[in-house]
DNA sequence: TGATATTCTGACGTTTACGTAAGAATTAGA
DNA sequence: TCTAATTCTTACGTAAACGTCAGAATATCA
């Protein structure tokens, strides 16, 4: 065993990390939202990394909090996933410039998500907004009933 | 003509002007989710009123905003629906109590969407957070890089 | 090396949230 | 009142996101 052997889990708990089922995790990847790790042989186990869990957090946390559907996901992430396929690439690439292709690639993509998730608060925001607005004028009714 | 006729509206305008179209309008009701209007007789044409289409803008934003499903805004808005319901005795009842129950009641409803809404905002900041703390790390090592 | 647990691959089923279409009825306008 | 536009009801269709099940194959472990 090498030392750097990333410790692998198998479906089940990886389900179980991250409050998914096994049949999700494999639809995310028939819909090629997760890696399909071409390199599985045909009807062995699948193995995941610390890494892919952390994904698949991810996929998780996004969908439920900005409600986007799969396929959303799938453009929203697709850098991200070139990224991580790039990843490997990385520290073995003495280019500097290609270092810095896949780096700035990687700031695009956070600032994507963060464009996201910013707009969808100040959305939020408004509508709380509106909802104090009313709370005050239900309070001052009840003042003025009292 | 009363001088308090209420602007009634039909179910093509409803929709224009709500973003949605008249199939969507018929299933909300459908599921009792829009008021179904008892006193409409079978075949006659749905009429609606400026309130009604507030009604639905709102459950149309909630319904974005935080991704509800449609039963989850159901039991969400219930209370509002009774209370909406409520509103015509509202300005008939005399009693100051029944008056105070209604406005009371109101008032829970949105602090239940308030805290909702509030909730989710928070969860996005933390999301938002971790983002930036990736967007600065990812600066870094471009810095490092160069 | 068995036995047991877990997973795999189809493949069909299900729920939600509507879309679509047809024929009849209603409503609005000249 | 006649016509055109809109709506009504009914009913089947659909896409997304999985659930469920069966039989076979793999992995784990004593």
């Amino acid at each position: 065993m090498s030392a750097t052997a990333p410790r692998t889990l198998r479906i089940g708990e990886v389900a179980e990390l991250t409050g998914v089922t096994p049949r999700t995790i494999r639809y995310y990847e028939e819909i090629g939202l997760l890696g399909s790790e071409a390199e599985r042989a045909q009807g062995k186990h699948r193995v995941y990394t610390e890494a892919e869990v952390e994904r698949l957090r991810e996929i998780v946390r996004l969908k439920e909090l900005l409600g986007l559907s799969l396929e959303q996901l799938s453009s929203l992430l697709e850098a991200e996933s070139a990224r991580a396929h790039l990843r490997r690439e990385y520290h073995q690439t003495e280019a500097r410039a290609e270092r810095r292709r896949i780096l700035v690639q990687a700031q695009e993509h956070i600032r994507n998500q963060l464009s996201l998730v910013r707009s969808r608060m100040g959305e939020l925001a408004e509508l709380a907004q509106e909802l104090e607005a009313r709370e005050k004028l239900v309070k001052q009714r009840i003042r003025e009933n009292s």
